[in-house]
DNA sequence: CGCAGTCATGACAGCGCAGTCACCCGACGA
DNA sequence: TCGTCGGGTGACTGCGCTGTCATGACTGCG
């Protein structure tokens, strides 16, 4: 293989023994300049810092990898959706990752996928990654994740996972859930519908689990659980369904979406938010606060958990031998807007009776822009 | 550097030439058959892959690239927005190049950074990509994106830009703000408000200029624009400001969310949508049929320009001497919903006087799932 | 003054693959 | 019969970097 990249013509790019030439050292030591190893003098390191700026020298990372055993890169499995909550983790990953000095390989598994997660992490050891992000997985995941590198979990229940190099992060969702619940139960509602997510979602199932520890708290009924698929097009689906009983007064959905749709079919229905049904979401996606009615839900730091979790999948990647920590809880919120009020009076409903409650929350603060 | 990676114990993960060995053959062969190369037999083929099987054998592509000069992955530089136009674009990238067969590495600029896209460039070429992909450029991206592998720009106006090796492919917002303005004039509003994006953003002021095109081929006043941050925050603010006014029929909004944001406050302010304000929006963001009213808005294909766009940019990769294609525009689509009607009838406009119209669309129909 | 310890640098090897070229073999035409 | 050609294979090399070790120069201390 003849050293003739580029086009011809064009010079092929600089390597590191073109700087140590220009800089009059050798090139082990541009080598250390460049990763910033000790002993090395402020003159040499001048110098080649100098040469390297004026040859435009860009290190090549293929063969730093290879010398190296380590590509400074992370893997990343997500699943192909637009959804808020897996998009925020994506970005929080991201800018944890470069802060950290590593890039990210991404994947994507849509749901039943050929290989599904164990074939994105094949291929992902194939691309050499330190470590690898599993992020808001699904039932088939949790299986045989063996890996040589660390694997974070995002959005598992935090401290379950098998694996021995596993990390786990994420929010206590069943606290949530159970916030959430326990919320609308405190407005005085008799009991709380539940519109979940798809049952192989481990979110899902932790709200549900929440949901339903609220209500038996309060030993009130457990009405039949609707499962959507986190789209508004589901929670609007669940919605006409629901609105065909007659005993509702109360829904948590699962995200914010599906709340969306869900308001959207009871309002055809000629039922009103909040004052004939409560609506509580999950997430607060930006728009949360704009939909009429304004959504009361349950705000997630997707954030603080991606940045968190790095923080932990670094520190595993950069200690191998140490002990694998654990991810601290992060703290949430439960954010009251308007789509949540006392049921209806009725003959067998509490003694609350409240007219609609005002707009509060972001809704009515002036925008940040 | 002794050969001693994995933990103590675990042997190291078979190389190249253990395959080789256990098949019987030379390394080169084995490199043979892993890239599908020609002059191989199938009884070695078969064994090469059997053995490779047996020993759990994945290649090393940090070899590979060293080798080779080419890494099989493609750079993204995107936005660090969870908007739902930019996810979309990434999700349909990431399909589209493992279909490819090249991996994607991600790097977020978030607006105002350090290097910006440029500093972003400059990374991801040291991550010795093959190509780039540049999604939703803003204005400083356009300098000088000097890069030796070929560029490829997703929703900049198609065949714009400069750069030698650059590619461009998206849609054509202008005809589509022109689609959307008309269809608010075509109901009889005597001119179209404009909550435009960011200045700089060239999404922005394609729509904002297609919006302009419309406007003066019908000879309308061009009310003054309204500037956003496509956030549902600002378009709130935005609708707050606009309410004020008194000759507010229709406004068209350069994206969902803001358009959304726009409702809530022109409800607030006891407006009617659309019985008083018709308002289009940009995007057919999934809620949008979901919220109320249902959003008129106009439908980007945003995985088709992805596909289109990365079948262009791998083509330009594969084969580097031959023409730059260009990119042909996707289709696209006003979807009506019930945010949009006539106005309300005054003595200068015209003579239509409708009801607010049924719901239609996908609101109505049921759900997939 | 001599020796250990630290700082600063270079020589050299090798990471695991793909490129190049040489080679062998059988088929086929002269 | 021999040269030629293309299929099928292997030996060797080098991609550009980092790890290891060797080597000086200089410091401080007994």
């Amino acid at each position: 293989m003849t050293r003739a990249r580029g086009r011809e013509g064009s010079p092929a790019s600089p390597r590191g023994v073109d700087v140590a030439r220009a800089a009059g050292v050798s090139q082990k030591t541009v080598s250390r300049v460049l990763n910033g190893e000790r002993y090395v003098s402020v003159d040499v390191r001048r110098r080649v810092l100098e040469a390297a700026d004026r040859l435009g020298y860009r290190l090549n990372n293929a063969a730093r990898a290879l010398a190296s055993g380590r590509s400074r890169t992370i893997g990343v499995v997500a699943l192909g959706t637009a959804l808020y909550g897996p998009a925020s983790l994506l970005l929080g990953v991201e800018r944890a990752a470069r802060n950290a000095g590593y890039a990210l390989s991404v994947v994507n598994t849509l749901e039943g996928d050929q290989g599904g997660v164990a074939g994105a992490v094949q291929s992902l050891l194939e691309r050499g990654v330190d470590g690898i992000v599993v992020s808001e997985p699904i039932d088939e995941d949790a299986g045989p994740l063996t890996s040589e590198v660390p694997v974070l979990v995002l959005g598992a229940p935090a401290g379950t996972r098998t694996g021995e190099r596993t990390i786990a992060a994420g929010v206590d969702s069943e606290a949530l859930a159970r916030a959430a619940t326990d919320h609308l139960l405190d407005l005085g509602h008799p009991t709380v519908h539940h519109l979940a997510g798809p049952e192989r979602w481990f979110a899902a199932r932790d709200r549900l689990a929440g949901w339903r520890q609220a209500l038996a708290a309060r030993g009130r009924e457990q009405p039949s659980v609707t499962e959507g698929d986190w789209s508004a097009a589901s929670g609007y689906a669940a919605g006409r369904r629901l609105a065909a009983g007659n005993d509702l007064t109360a829904v948590f959905a699962a995200n914010d979406d599906m709340a969306v749709g869900l308001i959207s079919a009871l309002t055809e229905a000629g039922l009103r938010v909040p004052q004939d049904v409560s609506v509580v979401g999950f997430d607060d996606i930006p728009l949360a606060a704009y939909v009429r009615p304004p959504l009361t839900t349950v705000r997630q730091p997707f954030d603080a958990v991606a940045c968190e979790g790095l923080r932990l999948l670094v520190h595993a990647i950069e200690n191998p031998e140490a002990e694998l920590p654990t991810a601290q809880e992060q703290p949430v919120e439960l954010v009251v807007r308007s789509s949540t009020a006392p049921p209806p009076a009725r003959a067998d409903s509490g003694p609350l009776r409240h007219t609609v409650q005002p707009l509060t929350g972001e809704a009515h603060a002036p925008p940040a822009a």
